[in-house]
DNA sequence: CCGCCATGTCAACACTTGTTGGCCTACAGG
DNA sequence: CCTGTAGGCCAACAAGTGTTGACATGGCGG
């Protein structure tokens, strides 16, 4: 734990307390939304004083495009059966939202992007980026232009539904019950 | 249009007043969310002092309750035949989203509800008492209570990514394409 | 030893917010 | 005429915000 090219003693402690500050950051950003996160508050739960947000950050807006911040990891989307696409894209969305409780980023993306414009346009560069590219090595670039947004639209259906709004049906559904209801409607709009 | 009863010249004008405000409110809130609404700024729009909001709804989270109050105005399902419910489903929300501008409560409803504990609330309540019982005629109670949460969870994902989010491949589709898009995945659901 | 620089704290500024209480104005009833 | 009252405005308060600049401190190179 005293390898000097990553964290040792003589490391720079900038490197861990940038790192803390983004982890709180994710943390209220992903239950609060934008407007009710506060620098004081982030500051008090990474242990240090609200300027170094600002030394580290520059601005409130800054921190937050740093906290948007999403990796899918969807898996090679190619190497599926066709017919096992729609509960493998399920599975791994709800694997995704469910998976480490510290990892906040996909749902600081959807909260934020319902009332900021500048996290939304951050979602559409994801989607393009990431979720696109995917489907499009699965189903060929044309037909995955006129299914992404549908499929899109299901999977974030689902998030709102359940993480955020939580209604109770929704909820109360566990995961394999929750791909085998979702996996036919993804299936049908791949039709 | 001098009736006494309602609008003639001897008339309150709180009421004109009181109207005034709920729309600006709406306006403010459905664009804004809860956060970024001011009390300043919906009384500037209503042509009126912020403290006259204070006097008619008593406090800004008195008056957001006012403005979340939404009817969804579904019609009687039981009268459609079962293979075309889910078109008239997803051409009804559509409808109603796309429908008369000034009337915002379904965007105030649904923006608020992923940031605000208290709209999250009404948006149940909405779903329980509007949703459940719409479906619950045409389903039967047994069959509606499993299949609307995953209804709701289409509805709203269509609403969210082409209202909120606006991603592309969801906007540029226009109502027919849509009602055809989305009707197969309702009905996967229904099965 | 000295001095420097990165890391961090403290206190304050300027601004916006929800909210309040006092004042004004018009008008109906006597 | 006076008076009361409802509808409305103005100015201010207290709290909380993002942000800034001056100051502390501790370790490292000379």
């Amino acid at each position: 734990m005293t390898d000097p090219s990553e964290s040792g003693p003589g490391r720079r402690s900038s490197d861990r307390t940038k790192a803390a500050i983004l982890r709180a950051a994710r943390e209220h950003f992903a239950a609060r939304g934008y407007e009710r996160t506060t620098i004081r508050g982030v500051a008090a739960d990474a242990g240090i004083d609200p300027s170094m947000v600002m030394r580290y950050f520059g601005t409130k807006e800054r921190l937050f495009d740093a906290a948007l911040a999403v990796d899918l990891r969807l898996p090679d989307l190619a190497a599926v059966p066709p017919h096992e696409l729609p509960a493998v894209l399920v599975g791994h969305f709800v694997d995704r939202w469910e998976g480490d409780p510290a990892d906040d980023a996909l749902l600081v993306l959807l909260r934020s992007a319902v009332t900021n414009e500048q996290a939304a346009e951050r979602m559409r560069r994801t989607f393009a980026e990431q979720v696109l590219p995917a489907l499009a090595a699965a189903l060929g670039p044309e037909r995955a232009a006129r299914c992404a947004g549908l499929i899109a639209s299901q999977v974030l259906g689902l998030a709102l539904t359940r993480y955020l709004l939580r209604l109770p049906p929704v909820v109360s559904l566990d995961r394999a019950a929750l791909v085998a209801a979702y996996a036919p409607a993804v299936a049908a709009v791949l039709a």
